[in-house]
DNA sequence: CCGTATCCATTCCGATACTG
DNA sequence: CAGTATCGGAATGGATACGG
């Protein structure tokens, strides 16, 4: 009785992206890493959550090669997290994930935070799936082809 | 001791969002759905889940306004599942996931399923975070306010 | 300040059996 | 086919104590 499913062969990369992401505490730690927080008492101020989690996730994170570890910028003796290519990727991804939770999980008068362009102060455009051609595509006018042929 | 925090009722619009989908199963179901999928026992085949873990997560599906019930379309004595607008705008969310995936979770040679725009069955462009005015923002052109008041 | 280690309750999940 | 009920093992998560 395998202990749990896991998706990191899965053929769909939305699997093996769930499998990574797909969690309640990963996304929410790099999220504060692109709002600049680096430190553990940090983001474990900032959470609230139990240390031995926050390190469990880091070291996932780290593991996975989404943040990494570097020098303390103060010269203090410890280290920071910070992100990597593969973690700055998943901005969309955070951005997409606002919209949505600010579309659908928020009152009309209930007030949130907003991520806003740093220089016109103003919010970003709603995300948008486009075909090669810059159309915009809604869900029914794409389709799942099963397995892209290596060659 | 509160069994689990929850992030039901915070501000920040990411971490809503992440209470909601931040889970192993539920955004697979809704891939699933966006492709069509419908019917209890699809679903259970396609995943490979436990039957009990997918009766919990559509409920919850539903309970959030993600999925909704409708009778079958064959006339047959079950219902089927369905994407309400509050479950079709995850759509992008699940590009995002499979485009992220694609460049990060994959051996350059390695096949992956492609989600292709069925008109000229090319894939999509990538999704990218634009400013008010179109132009295409990176994580460090933006920032997050704290609170947006209401009025 | 930055973690690790341990303990305990809760939750998750898979397998299986069972109902309509 | 479409679930519900139950069981047991695994993982999760919070609290706390401890070490570098």
């Amino acid at each position: 009785m395998p202990p749990r499913v896991t998706h990191e062969r899965a053929e769909c990369p939305v699997a093996r992206a769930v499998d990574v992401v797909g969690d309640r505490w990963l996304l929410l730690i790099v999220r504060d890493a692109f709002d600049g927080i680096s430190r553990f008492s940090d983001f474990q101020r900032n959470l609230g959550l139990a240390k031995n989690i926050l390190s469990s996730r880091l070291r996932e994170l780290v593991a996975q090669g989404i943040l990494e570890v570097v020098p303390a910028s103060d010269g203090s003796a410890y280290h920071e997290y910070a992100l990597t290519r593969k973690g700055r990727d998943l901005f969309v991804l955070l951005v997409g994930l606002r919209q949505w939770g600010e579309d659908h999980l928020f009152e009309d008068d209930e007030p949130h935070s907003v991520l806003l362009d740093v220089r016109t102060q103003k919010p970003l455009q709603k995300l948008e799936a486009r075909d090669a051609a810059g159309r915009v595509l809604t869900s029914t006018e794409a389709i799942v082809r099963k397995v892209q042929a290596t060659s």
